[in-house]
DNA sequence: ATGGTTGAAGATCAA
């Protein structure tokens, strides 16, 4: 009998191949990304979401960020603020009919879709405005904005929602269940974490039909966060985090997660942003 | 109830 010619071998763990998205808060990403080695090192991601990169597009690094092992990379950014940007191992095309939030053209969202295994994969980057410091929409224009943004994404992501292999992610600032915050009591009142954001994110969700990808892995009576305050003498031993970084897939990608994680000791690094890279693994 | 820190811009604002 003829010899067979050699065939790669097919196991369960070869047979889908993964992609890893990653999501980061690196304020100020002129000053910040030398630290996305570590990034790298740690969680190894083929996508790697920023936010509030702080940097307009002709200022972005962007030799730098190519020379990290990113040969794909697209911004949004502005000056001073805000700013998003995806960079990208594999191939993707920027998506250029989403919404100018608010008619802000304010670079807090940018959409691709990724050239992944097995097929396009959409892919969000949001970065969802802070809200300031009182949860008044009537005194506080940053909480209107905030709330109109949400209700925006709302609305949009309902023309979104029966489609599949959609990824979105970002800081979006509000930290919705009682063990995404420190002390759920002592936050009730604090931007962020007030009944009218949890209701709203709540929406977003459902309307989406988002996935809460990291709740997957971790049940919500557990403790969970992926931001701590520049503000805390002590950081770690205050431990006083929020979970405002989110990643959610569609319905249909829920069953190809197969791994996350959030990079807590990122925190510590010198020079460290106070959001830490979270990582989603699919299995596609 | 307040203040605490950081980044970018520019002597203050946003977070």
């Amino acid at each position: 009998m003829a010899k067979q010619p050699a065939a790669p071998a097919v196991t369960a763990e070869t047979a889908r191949r993964s992609l890893r998205i990653a999501t980061w808060n690196i304020n100020s990403v002129r000053l910040r990304h030398p630290l996305i080695t570590g990034i790298v090192q740690a969680l190894n991601p083929d996508v790697l979401c920023l936010q509030e990169t702080k940097c307009p597009d002709e200022h972005l690094p962007i030799e730098a960020l190519k020379a990290l092992g990113f040969p794909y990379v697209a911004a949004k950014g502005m000056k001073g603020y805000n700013g998003v940007a995806v960079l990208s191992r594999i191939p993707f095309v920027q998506r250029d009919n989403d919404p100018d939030w608010c008619l802000k053209g304010d670079c807090r969202h940018l959409g691709v879709e990724l050239d992944a295994p097995g097929g396009p994969v959409e892919l969000h980057d949001f970065y969802v405005p802070a809200g300031g410091d009182v949860a008044d929409r009537t005194v506080n224009e940053k909480f209107a904005h905030k709330l109109d943004f949400v209700a925006e994404a709302t609305a949009w992501s309902a023309t979104r929602a029966t489609a599949t292999r959609r990824v979105m992610l970002g800081d979006l600032n509000i930290a919705p269940l009682e063990h995404d915050v420190w002390s759920h009591k002592q936050l009730l009142d604090v931007v962020s974490h007030t009944p009218i954001e949890v209701a709203a994110l709540t929406e977003w969700m459902r309307v989406g039909q988002w996935h809460d990808a990291l709740r997957h892995f971790v049940p919500a009576d557990q403790k969970l966060y992926t931001w701590w305050s520049y503000r805390a003498k002590d950081w770690a031993a205050a431990n006083r985090g929020r979970r405002l970084d989110h990643v959610w897939c569609s319905p249909d990608l829920a069953g190809n997660l197969v791994r996350h994680q959030v990079l807590q000791e990122a925190r510590g690094w010198e020079k460290a942003s106070d959001h830490v890279p979270v990582m989603v693994e699919l299995a596609l």
